[in-house]
Parts: C-alpha cells; sequence; structure tokens
DNA sequence: ATTTTGTCTTTGACGACTCAAAGAGTTTAT
DNA sequence: ATAAACTCTTTGAGTCGTCAAAGACAAAAT
C-alpha cells in the first residue's frame, strides 16, 4: 500500500501528464511538490522499483497502468471528499481543497462508496472538475474554452475553475463566478491584458491570465 | 504539530492512565502500541523532550497537561468520527472505530466542528464511550458495573461496550446487547465462569470475562 | 568547437520510527 | 544473600522521505 507521500507524487505526476505520451521532467515535479530536485530521483527510481512508473534519466517520467490506476483513485477520492464536504458538510467553497488534500489519504474504499452513494454518484466536484469513475481514464485539463478565449457577446455558462487557490476562489465567490453561473464577455482588450464581463450580479474584471483559469460552455 | 505515530502512543497513555497518579509503564505501552520495548523507550524520551510527558527511567510515564489536553483531543475526533460514521454515512457498527482509527489524525479541527454540529453535539459514542468536549477531563473506564458484577435479576440497560475489537462486536451485535438494549442477569455461575442473560429477543450467554466488557445501569 | 548555462543525478547526511540483541536494574524465589 | 526471572534501557542498524552541495550531462551561445 502507498504511503500518502508516494499518493502525492503520483496525483501530481498524474494531472501534469496530459499531453499524448504522457512524460513529465522531474524538474516539473520538484516545483510542484516543493522538494528539491536530487528528492524527485530518489523518490522516483523507488517507485519505478514498485512498479509505479517509469523513468528516463534526464528524460522525464511516466506512470505505468497500475501507477495510473492509484493515480486516477486518489484524484476521485479527493473530488469526492471536496464535494462531501461542501454539500454534506457545509463547509466553505474556499477551505475544502485544502481539507481533501489531507482526507484523500486516510478514507477507505468503503468509506467512499457511502459517500459517493450519499452524493448520488456526482460527475464533478465543486470547481468544475470531474470526478473519474472506478475505471474511466478520464481527466481531460483545459480542452474547453475559457473566458480568455471565448467569442465576446455570446451567452457562457462557467463549467470549471482551474486553480484551486484559496485566494482566486474568494475571488471567483465574491464576484458569483461559481460554476453553474452565467456570464457574458462584454469586452476583451489584449493590449490592456484585461477581460470585462457581465453577470446576474452585475458587472466583473478580471486579468487574461486569470480569465483563462475560468471553463466556460455556451450556453 | 504532534504526528499520527504520536497521537497514538498520547492517546494510548491517556486511555491506560486510569488511577489516581496517572502513570503507565512502558512495558503496557509496548503491548497495546505493538511495537518492541527499546521503540517505547525511544519515542517516550523525544515526547518527554517535547514537553508532552514526564518519563521516572523504569517506572513509568506521565502526561503532562499538554499532552493530556492533545490526547483527549485525539480522543474526541475518534468517537466524534465514529458516531459519525454510523449515524450520518450508515456505516457498519463493527467496523467504524478501524476506520476512526485513521480519520482521527486527518482531520481538521475545522471540520470536526461540522461534525459535532449536525450529531448535535453527542455525549457518546456508538460504543456508549463518552465524548471528551473540549476542555471536560472527562475520561471514567470501567468505572460502573457490568454484567459481570451486577446484580442478578435485576432490569438492567446496556451502558457501553469496552472491547471495540471486531469479533466481540459482532457478538454483541448477534446477541442485541448493544448500548441501551435492556437487559437481565438470569444467572451467575463463577464455578463454571458463565453468564446468563435474559433480553427482548431471547436468551444469551457469555463468560465471564466477557461479561465484564458490558458496562450496564440499574434501569 | 568550446564554453556557458540550465537541468538532472549522485553523494553524504539527518530526523522520525522501528527492530534485534545485549546490557542494566528490580523483584522474587530459594 | 545470592541466584533467577522479569522488566526496562542502550546500542547498532535499517527504512522512508528529505536536504545541501557536488558532480554529470545536454542544449544553447559564442
Amino acid at each position: 500500500m502507498p504511503t500518502s507521500t508516494v499518493e502525492n507524487y503520483l496525483k501530481a505526476i498524474l494531472v501534469r501528464s496530459s499531453d499524448e505520451v504522457g512524460v513529465v521532467s522531474t524538474g516539473a515535479l520538484a516545483e510542484a511538490l516543493g522538494v528539491t530536485p536530487g528528492t524527485i530521483t530518489t523518490m522516483v527510481k523507488s517507485m519505478a522499483a514498485r512498479g509505479l512508473l517509469e523513468h528516463q534519466p534526464r528524460e522525464g517520467v511516466r506512470l505505468t497502468p497500475e501507477g495510473r490506476a492509484h493515480a486516477l483513485a486518489v484524484v476521485r477520492k479527493h473530488r469526492l471528499v471536496e464535494t462531501f464536504l461542501v454539500q454534506v458538510l457545509q463547509m466553505d467553497w474556499k477551505e475544502v481543497h485544502q481539507e481533501a488534500e489531507a482526507l484523500e489519504h486516510a478514507i477507505s474504499d468503503r468509506v467512499l462508496l457511502k459517500i459517493d452513494a450519499i452524493l448520488g454518484h456526482p460527475a464533478a466536484d465543486p470547481h468544475g472538475d470531474p470526478i473519474p469513475s472506478r475505471k474511466s481514464p478520464v481527466l481531460g485539463r483545459g480542452k474547453g474554452v475559457t473566458l480568455a478565449s471565448c467569442e465576446p457577446q455570446k451567452q457562457l455558462r462557467v463549467e470549471r475553475i482551474l486553480d484551486q487557490s484559496a485566494p482566486f476562489l474568494e475571488f471567483i465567490q465574491k464576484s458569483g463566478l461559481m460554476p453553474g453561473a452565467r456570464v457574458r464577455v462584454r469586452e476583451r482588450d489584449r493590449a490592456s491584458g484585461v477581460v470585462r464581463c457581465d453577470l446576474k450580479e452585475g458587472e466583473t474584471t478580471l486579468g487574461l491570465p486569470e480569465a483563462a483559469k475560468i471553463e466556460v460552455k455556451v450556453s
């Protein structure tokens, strides 16, 4: 049974292996996990020895089917727990990511099944991130249109928030841009790097990089 | 912040320091925690250095106020989680102890507050163990009468089960001796070591050591 | 083609937790 | 009172996850 450290490594690799080959550099992992590059090399070697991933020295790392399956299970746990914390325990939207970060390693499959059932087998968590089911290799990230890339003036619906940091989520909450909200891009100015949107509660303004973290759908 | 290992040591000491002085031998801890005596000595020294307990070599160990407070917080977490798993997640009575053993180290105080509120601030967990509140030094164990020590023929009510092992809990469940159940000792035979009880569902028989694990109250 | 720069790996070390086995202290028995 | 038995501590060692610093490699610049 992998330790929670190993589970965090698996998750970090999975989330960052979006391209076809699914290779992640050890440097990117060091950055993501907040440890030194040497630590990554050491851990990666031991995980490779355990069959969780393959390591091409100086190239990068790729999950094996087993590693990938385990990583997906952890992500599933994380997202179901987040959903549970919001819907059942009524916790604040911007706190649950941090809480789930700890709980995902402590919750058994038995408990997870109960949670999943109580929630009615949800397809997405409170940030709009899809919840992988027990077998599907789902994990699309940033495939869709965002507030930075959509056509202006169209009626949109917020689908997903691609940044779980507390300050960003707080801004989202304050401005009413949470998943499900209706929104329309009134004006986007490449020169000033500003996006101005209309929504029910009024108007809001944000920078282009921030707008790129809000996935939307024409509605 | 203590690691979960340290929290388990604290809990083990608290639960075993029932007498006045509150001293626990390192041998008893080794037994309880399933590690070798040498390991206990080492850990105990480092915990003493951190101010969580006092260690009289070859005498035993006693929690400091700080250690005791932390131990109580862990026990509170454990018992609230157990109650939550049974009442909200509808989990099986005999599974929740094991689950809570992991969750008690991962759940934040924020989440605990929500759980406590949803449950309506319960005073006891599903086994009848009292849930310490944030300040009270409550932790009586085995103070009351048990099926092995009560007067026969009296109408009793099961208060508390003093053994969380799955096989024992299964027996309790099967025979209907769960907390709250009405029961009467029909006959107790010291020679054969057998206690025979009547309850609504019929009759049940158990050994004296087992009967001593069932705390009751005259009703 | 060399050098520089940047990234990745190796090496030596440490803290937390653990064991096995040897040593020391205390209690009990004879 | 001395030995035997029991309990506790010490010592040496191992695993896991980590760092700092030194070394190796590859890509980019001159």
